[in-house]
DNA sequence: CAATAAAGCGAACGCTCGCTCTATTTTTTA
DNA sequence: TAAAAAATAGAGCGAGCGTTCGCTTTATTG
């Protein structure tokens, strides 16, 4: 069976009800109840959406799985990579046998083909999301808010997929490419879109937006850089409060970049 | 024979004539008539650092063949990363036969302990010149410039290191976090005290510092990002055009980030 | 409660890897 | 020119990898 399409790159058109109900960024709390992918939901996207890979067919079985094969990856493959993280490893780690992680995958490529997938679709959902605010610069400070959330939630998987982009086909490296840079690119442009009203002030647009998106990966990068705190003190009300500590960091630092004199 | 020092991070002492001579920062030019590690030169550093691993006695040969290792593994490993680069490719690559290959490393990891040495020394000579400066704001800015123009000379030794720390011994995964960090540490601090003088003003040279230091990883993790030739075009003078004009641009960033009022 | 289908299991397969080793040739050095 | 050092080609080793497949167990259903 030659399937050319093996390895194409899924429709980023978020389907089903993912879209239907709109994300509240009043605060992390309140985003933890609107986001639509976390928890149960986030690992059905994943059946639904690879529903020619998986061979599991009750969506019950599959779900579960993926949410033991996902979780297991990103704690094992941690230590020191996706390469070298064996199926054996994961395995033991879920819990599952071999042939069962099989019915949920082809090839071990997979497990990185679906975590890109999300994350992709993530990026999207952060996209549409930033058209919807009222003023200039709320748009960016709700784009930053809302990545800086999406990425706190899904940080294993934004991890990961930054690390192991270059194991995966060309064409999902070039694909990762493409989003980072029209992540600069919408931020640039509202940028720019400010400079020409008057807002805002710069000489160097791309960079100030080059700067913001850099920082944004910082955060899910670079945990230990930042948050003191890795291991203990994961309480929700911590979290919330570092993510408003680097949100207010990082806002007052784009205010400044953009200030009028 | 039990070798506890097997995996020991290196003395960051610069040694022999690496110090002897400052660095001219005034072009990318002068920078390359007097940095010591380039060329020749830094495969006799590389050499000179591994001589209880290296087989070879003759330094004319084992200096040679590092270099064609180390080039090799760069581009081979460019690819799909250290791991998935087996030494059969390399061997290709090199045209070196296994046994040639295996006279300068005990182990495959070895060629990885060596590259992060290299960066790490790197480094410290960019810490060490830092403080050469005269005044606060100079002191900031050419300490830029010098992390700019060394991370482009050895633009594969970075990139390397960063993307394969994560399969190198535990200790020099915190040790590669701790250099990190210093830098941080360093921007923080002359910050600060500028501050303390009325020179500069901000609210968060913390966040200042950490942009300053991920601005920079930014050009040697992305150049495919910022600058638009990657394989043609790479004349001195593009290059040095472009490191210039990306100067200017992180300077006149962090200008405006530490402008009072 | 059988009967059937789905899910799960794990030993085994073929293969590639890092690494070693030897016999031989080439190059360097004194 | 003879001894020493370096390099070659490649067969071979055992370990560990991703993947498969015949089988057992569990779940579903008429």
């Amino acid at each position: 069976m030659p399937n050319s399409a093996e390895n194409m790159v899924k429709s980023p058109v978020v389907a089903d009800a993912l879209q239907d109900m709109p994300v509240d960024l009043s605060s992390f709390d309140s985003f933890l109840k609107t986001f639509p992918l976390q928890g149960e939901p986030l690992y059905e996207a994943v059946f639904k959406r690879n529903t020619d890979i998986i061979q599991t067919q009750k969506a019950r079985f599959a779900v579960a799985n993926l949410e033991k094969i996902l979780t297991a990856t990103f704690v094992v493959s941690s230590v020191s990579g996706f390469d070298r993280m064996s199926l054996r490893d994961l395995s033991r780690e879920t819990g599952m046998s071999m042939g069962a992680i099989y019915s949920c995958i082809n090839k071990k490529e997979d497990i990185a083909l679906m975590v890109a997938d999300i994350v992709r679709l993530s990026s999207d959902l952060t996209r549409q999301h930033a058209m919807q605010a009222s003023s200039r610069w709320s748009q960016i400070e709700q784009s930053i808010r809302f990545h800086l959330y999406a990425s706190t939630l899904l940080q294993p998987w934004y991890f990961f997929l930054y690390f192991e982009t270059r194991s995966l086909p060309e064409q999902q490296q070039r694909e990762s490419k493409r989003i980072e840079l029209d992540g600069i690119d919408g931020f640039e442009e509202q940028i720019r879109a400010g400079v020409d009203s008057g807002e805002f002030s710069t000489d160097d647009p791309r960079m100030v937006a080059n700067t913001i998106v850099v920082l944004l990966e910082d955060w899910y990068l670079k945990p230990w850089k930042i948050r003191l705190t890795d291991s203990a003190d994961k309480t929700p009300g911590q979290q919330e409060r570092q993510i408003n500590r680097y949100h207010q960091s990082l806002v007052g630092l784009v205010r400044k970049l953009l200030a009028t004199q």
